[in-house]
DNA sequence: GCAAGGTC
């Protein structure tokens, strides 16, 4: 009898793809017991080498396996003081809803001679693989491990990563394993001392949740600082000095280097410099060719942050239906970090695919007739997934409003990044006036290209200057003071506040969204939408149990050495690295946990020990709101 | 009643 292997992908998209292609189309599907989207797939495979042809069992769970909590006796709230919940026993339990999908993993082991995992190719992936693998081991003691290592659901991909496998990588699986403790303890210690502490000082926090996450906080770190900054701005009155000339029929504005100063008797007696001169003279004459460039290989972050601004969808709708799209087949992976294109990726045959579209078709013809260009390289991979592109071409009316947005703004980006820059020509032109320098500049667009499918980007003539001969004089038209005043920073909108999470290393592209809800839901901050029509945006606002929650923690903190605020990212920033380190073999799981937890522990004692500041805060900014 | 991370 041929031998049997089991394989196990991370979601049963991914299980009934890699069937699919393994088997060339033909499988028997098998429903399993307590769970209506896991599916088994049977068919023979040729896997070569030691293994040759074997009856193949293809089967996912569905995201992680298994949870963790503390031990039953340290769960209630009141069970212990929340600081012991640095050390509590904690246990891993396979989720009461996944209880079916683990059966089915160990009855099916029992006839493997191996397991292949086909879970994502990231250190999620490599954990919820070693959750498979637990479960495997458990029904059959004997099974051998493998791992198919592949970064998209293309055939040939998929075929190649079934004949080469490699071994689990445990140093990513381990540095997951750290992430999970710290985050339950560190979360759990928090939420429940702030909790029980404030709720009894104003009546308004009573029965309410005020939870703490690694994450949560410095999202909402962010808000609330680009609040206080709005809030404490003060504008201040500026001058500057402008300088017209009229020549063949056309207004030149030159515009001066200093842009502008604060403080006028200056200004005026910089302009009468100027007027006593008489005379400006063209020190600068520089026309050059321009170009705008294209845009990277999309990634979730640029995804989240485009769609927000040009689609009018909040991060989280889009991820939904980015999922959604790519789930049924419409484009690739939808949550990656990657900016870069791999070169065995056939970017062409994608293109051709595009053909159909009456929007887009031509562009894509136009493309391969021979503007084709190989898109530019970002500097990030997570050597997963491929930046997200368009796998196959749909029918617009196939599609929902809001699927429909988002696919046409992955297939116009992926287009986009397979042509020319936009080609232009730039004149600047410098003139010295008195002791001043003041500048005018055009620009005129020469070919448009990549512009003609990206219509998220503006890249306009401006009006046509007048020539100008190096050295010569002239007396300007027209030479005044103007007078400005500096305006206050916007509230923090939600793709600033995703940029900021990314390059801070808040949260992963997968669950930024599920940040800001979170933040949202928790009432520590509220949506307000500014402007109206076209060119309204959704801005972030903190409420008072959020300014006062970021006002405490900072309280708590100023004035002792080597402590961060919860409010700020350098501690979650920190655990990143330290997984990292866990990764690249540096460090061990355990090392890393006890650092980290001596880290928190010490921001734990002072937070107990001025848990007045915090209170005060909530009384200064929640009791004041009664009455006001 | 707590976290963040997968996915449905």
């Amino acid at each position: 009898m041929a031998r049997k292997i089991l394989c196990v992908a991370e979601k049963p998209a991914i299980a009934r793809a890699v069937a699919t292609h393994l088997s060339g189309g033909s499988f028997q599907t098998h429903a399993i017991r307590g769970n209506q989207y896991v599916k088994n797939y049977e068919f023979d495979f040729n896997f070569g080498g030691a293994w040759g042809n074997c009856s193949v069992t293809m089967t996912s769970v569905v995201g992680h396996l298994t949870g963790l909590d503390f031990d039953r006796q340290y769960r209630g709230w009141m069970s212990c003081p929340p600081g012991m919940l640095f050390e509590a026993p904690v246990q891993e339990t396979v989720d009461q809803d996944k209880l079916p999908i683990a059966d089915n993993i160990r009855n099916q082991a029992k006839y493997a001679k191996a397991l292949f995992i086909w879970t994502d190719c990231d250190r999620e992936g490599e954990h919820i693989g070693s959750e498979v693998r637990n479960q495997a081991k458990a029904g059959n003691a004997r099974i051998e491990v493998k791992r198919a290592k592949f970064s998209n659901t293309e055939s040939a991909h998929v075929r190649r990563a079934a004949l080469e496998p490699v071994n689990l990588d445990e140093y990513q699986a381990n540095a997951v394993a750290a992430r999970i403790e710290l985050d339950l303890r560190i979360g759990a210690a928090f939420t429940r001392l702030q909790t029980l502490q404030l709720q009894t000082v104003v009546a308004a926090l009573k029965e309410k949740v005020i939870s703490y996450g690694s994450c949560q906080f410095p999202t909402l770190g962010f808000v609330v600082d680009r609040y206080l900054r709005v809030k404490n701005f003060k504008p201040e009155t500026f001058w500057g000095i402008k300088v017209i000339l009229n020549r063949e029929g056309k207004k030149v504005n030159f515009l001066w280097r200093r842009v502008h100063l604060f403080d006028r008797a200056v200004v005026t007696m910089m302009l009468e410099r100027c007027l006593t001169a008489k005379q400006a003279k063209v020190t600068k004459v520089n026309q050059k060719p321009t170009s705008k460039w294209r845009p990277l290989p999309l990634t979730t972050v640029d995804l989240q942050m485009m769609g927000s601004r040009f689609l009018r969808l909040d991060s989280q709708t889009i991820m939904k239906v980015a999922e959604g799209l790519y789930t049924k087949g419409f484009i690739s992976y939808p949550r990656t970090e990657t900016d870069q294109f791999d070169k065995a990726i056939d970017l062409k045959k994608l293109i051709e695919k595009q053909y159909p579209d009456n929007a887009w078709g031509q562009y894509a013809r136009e493309l391969i007739d021979g503007k084709f260009r190989t898109p530019r390289s970002g500097r990030h991979n997570d050597k997963a997934h491929p930046p997200i592109h368009p796998v196959s071409w749909v029918s617009p009316n196939q599609l929902n409003s809001n699927e429909k947005k988002v696919y046409e703004f992955v297939v116009r980006r992926f287009l986009a990044c397979c042509s020319e820059d936009a080609k232009g020509k730039s004149t600047e032109i410098e003139i010295q006036y008195g002791e001043e320098f003041f500048h005018a500049n055009g620009l005129i667009v020469l070919e448009r290209n990549y512009l003609d499918v990206y219509v998220y980007d503006k890249w306009e003539s401006s009006q046509q200057l007048p020539n100008f001969e190096l050295g010569e004089s002239f007396e300007p038209t027209e030479a005044n003071i103007f007078e400005g005043k500096t305006t206050a920073p916007n509230y923090l909108t939600e793709p600033e506040l995703i940029g900021l999470m990314d390059a801070n290393g808040i949260g992963t592209d997968a669950t930024m969204a599920e940040h800001i809800a979170k933040i949202k839901e928790r009432e520590y901050v509220a949506t307000n939408q500014r402007g109206s029509g076209r060119t309204s945006v959704q801005e972030l606002i903190p409420t008072r149990l959020g300014v006062a929650l970021v006002e405490g923690y900072d309280n708590v903190v100023t004035g002792l050495p080597n402590s961060v605020s919860l409010s700020k990212p350098f501690l979650r920033k920190e655990m990143e690295l330290r997984m990292l380190e866990i990764c690249s073999g540096t460090k061990t799981r355990q090392e890393v946990v006890q650092q980290s937890l001596d880290m928190y522990r010490e921001v734990f004692i002072h937070t107990q020990r001025r848990i007045n500041m915090l209170k005060d805060a909530c009384r200064k900014y929640l009791v004041e709101s009664a009455t006001s």
